[in-house]
DNA sequence: GGATGCGTTCACAACTCGTGCACAGCTCCG
DNA sequence: CGGAGCTGTGCACGAGTTGTGAACGCATCC
């Protein structure tokens, strides 16, 4: 997990910064707010923010925050404000929201706490593995199975395999592929999620040949489903024509 | 969502209780500890306990419940206490830690921010499938089922049909269908409606033979309905026509 | 420092879907 | 019964989407 810290309160960021060291916890200072676009290169998962820091446009600096890294585990961390500030900032995608002073101790239990459900590909040793259609994909592992075949998978290929295969029949827009396993929305040609399918697909076909598993719907996104590859299913390819009417 | 709420302090629990009613969450009060399998049986997403309801077990009671639903949100509110109690509650598993007295704004909003995070994929809000005559159109998968087929949906398919089978038994009219669909009125000597009626008639025949859904209105537009497809010519029981024309 | 593996980006090929057109078949009305 | 106007159907084109191979940058590991 890579936090980010963004604060003017030296003093503060010191200590935590001391206390996410002893925790073994990764993290980066930001001296200064840095455009989102700079944010997503980071590749942070959570985010210490002292909205003091922002100035003025700091709620539009946290909502289009939000809007860009929907998965970013947001801890705001302020000297203290009334109720409905609290709660603007928790409605509009903040994680949590502490009241300086606050212990460095605390603040790094919260961020867990928030990081423990913000992706559940981390704590994949404790998920059960997905089984759908003769294909299997261990956690545990990051290997895809069928039969006594496997295939080692990278990181990205399994948060993606398990993220389709977990939702067996649906078809996944692209854009929601890509926030839940990227983290962060998709910008204007973005091409990563069709290149990641193909890797899988190639895995797939050695693991489980004759087999095909990811499925495109045009303009909209993929579908996981186990169906034989080449033979024609029941209803499944249209070839058009009078064969239809004769039927 | 369905929230509980484990504590008995009920000045605490009324104001609560009328918040969530304000904000529309489902809740439920739970008066004293229970078995985490009664608390199973209840299918809550989300808690909000006071552990000293719990007495000298809490800290058992507490873990033994993240362990046996490790997707339901935890928010624990509590008279105050140290740091390191909270911690210690956080790193067991708890998504929040509040002390009392909070305002129960904030706690809905805090507790609205655990749900977001909880599970993403059981908070996508899935359109209900359209079921006519033995037909189910499903918008998660793009697809039309009878029986054991189905058809696979393109777009622009899945949206008239989305339309036509909601209105089940009304005739629409070929404009509306195309502003509803294509989202512009329709030029002049445009013809799409009747090409995509087509397409679908041709994919729905081959879901489920012998039947026929979509409906001409001569000079109107399409009517959706689930009939048995008519060999004999001689007796037609398509007198509602005329009607419809005459009125 | 070099090698390897991973994620991303780019360019081009292949494909799908939506649409317009032409013609055939049909419905309605006089 | 015949004609005008709708509708059904097949075909083909083009824009936009997706598949695919390769190259690049970056991090990690030796």
């Amino acid at each position: 997990m890579q936090v980010g810290i963004l604060d003017t309160d030296s003093g503060f960021v010191h200590v935590l910064v001391k206390r996410l060291e002893a925790a073994g916890v990764q993290h980066r200072v930001i001296a200064s707010p840095r455009s989102h676009d700079a944010l997503v290169a980071l590749r942070l998962s959570a985010m210490i923010v002292d909205p003091a820091v922002l100035g003025p446009a700091a709620w539009s600096y946290l909502e289009g925050l939000c809007a860009r890294m929907p998965n970013l585990g947001l801890v705001v961390c302020t000297a203290p404000v009334a109720v409905a500030q609290r709660v603007r900032g928790l409605r509009l995608g903040a994680d949590d929201w502490l009241t300086k002073p606050c212990h460095p101790e605390e603040v790094v239990a919260r961020l867990e706490a928030v990081g423990r459900r913000r992706s559940p590909w981390d704590q994949r040793g404790e998920q059960a593995p997905v089984e759908v259609g003769g294909l299997s994909v261990r956690p545990d592992r990051f290997q895809a199975y069928a039969g006594d075949a496997s295939a080692d998978l990278t990181r990205r290929e399994f948060e993606l395999i398990q993220l389709l295969a977990g939702r067996e029949g649906q078809v996944l827009p692209r854009e929601e592929i890509y926030e839940r396993v990227w983290g962060y929305s998709m910008a204007h040609g973005d091409r990563s999620v069709d290149v990641f399918v193909r890797k899988l697909r190639q895995k797939l076909e050695k693991v489980s040949p004759g087999w095909r598993y990811i499925h495109t719907h045009f303009g909209i996104g993929y579908r996981f489903a186990a169906e034989p590859a080449v033979a024609a299913p029941a209803v499944e390819p249209e070839r058009q024509g009078g064969v239809l009417l004769s039927a």
